[in-house]
DNA sequence: TTGTATGATTAATT
DNA sequence: AATTAATCATACAA
């Protein structure tokens, strides 16, 4: 979309600007905290006498409100120099604006062109990404006509990262170090349900959050417990009825179907396959 | 691409 | 509040 021909501009500001151009914009300042000390210095426009920092505000607050129409209007009815370089533009509350907005017209080439080309503070970080994100599922959705999976999603973010400016390069361990594990496995088959003492001795041990233990033996349970049903769905019906895999022997416990069993019995040590620390 | 291992999260249940 | 089933997210291998 052409926000920036300045036809759009006269026009939307001769529709759109009564909503407020009826004297100072009412500014419930909701964004204190993270407001910069060294702000834009007071802006005359031709017709308009807002500060900048006055309609940073004002987005903010349509923003909150959601009102999304609205504030597209309003940006409409800012000045806009050709690079975007001016007090107001500077703003993060206006490129963030700008961003909303694009978001929500389907304008995804102008979204991704503002969150790439400038730097975000972290307050932002959560809402940007999840445009960002949401904006390449809708895209993908399309070009493929169905509904995206969760890995379908996952693909869509690998091959569109999260630009630097909307994200500070954190990223979560997938794999605990394999001394942990051998931790976690050794007192899980002391005991499955420990204590939360236990649990943040645990922590401790390996270096964990209380929450990351318990989450560590959540899953262990649940996998146990369902790789046992598996195994004892697999067995019964070996043992009840003749439609079973190929490798002939019935049910007695020759050496055919066994390496599920001895899983479930020894279920604690099954993936790693192995007893170390 | 597909399957799998594993950590995290969610919603319902107890 | 803790547990469970289900599911998501991520990395990796076949």
């Amino acid at each position: 979309m052409v926000f920036r021909s300045p036809l759009d501009f006269l026009s939307a500001s001769r529709l759109l600007l009564p909503h407020f151009s009826d004297g100072s914009p009412h500014l419930p300042r909701s964004r204190s905290p993270e407001d910069p000390p060294a702000a834009a210095p007071p802006l005359s426009l031709p017709g308009l006498c807002f500060s900048a920092t006055q309609i940073a505000s004002v987005c903010e607050t349509l923003e909150e409100t959601g009102d999304i129409e609205r504030l597209a209007r309003f940006l409409w009815s800012l000045p806009v120099t050709a690079d975007g370089r001016d007090s107001i533009s500077e703003h993060e509350s206006v490129r963030r604006a700008r961003a909303v907005v694009a978001f929500h017209t389907g304008s995804f080439r102008e979204l991704y062109r503002i969150l790439e080309t400038h730097r975000f503070t972290r307050t932002s970080h959560g809402k940007l990404q999840a445009m960002w994100l949401e904006a390449h599922y809708r895209e993908a959705e399309k070009l493929r006509g169905r509904p995206l999976g969760p890995v379908d999603k996952y693909r869509v973010r690998k091959k569109f990262p999260l630009p630097r400016t909307i994200w500070d390069g954190e990223q979560k361990t997938h794999c605990f170090k394999e001394r942990t594990r051998g931790l976690l496995r050794e007192w899980y088959l002391q005991d499955p349900y420990p204590n939360p003492g236990k649990k943040r001795e645990l922590a401790h041990a390996t270096g964990l959050t209380p929450t990351q233990v318990g989450n560590w033996f959540k899953n262990r349970r649940q996998r146990d417990r369902a790789a046992a049903a598996k195994n004892r769905l697999q067995h019964h019906r070996v043992c009840t009825d003749g439609s079973r895999p190929p490798s002939g022997g019935d049910c007695s416990p020759d050496g055919s179907a066994e390496r599920a069993d001895g899983e479930t019995f020894l279920s604690v040590t099954d993936s790693d396959s192995d007893l170390d620390v």
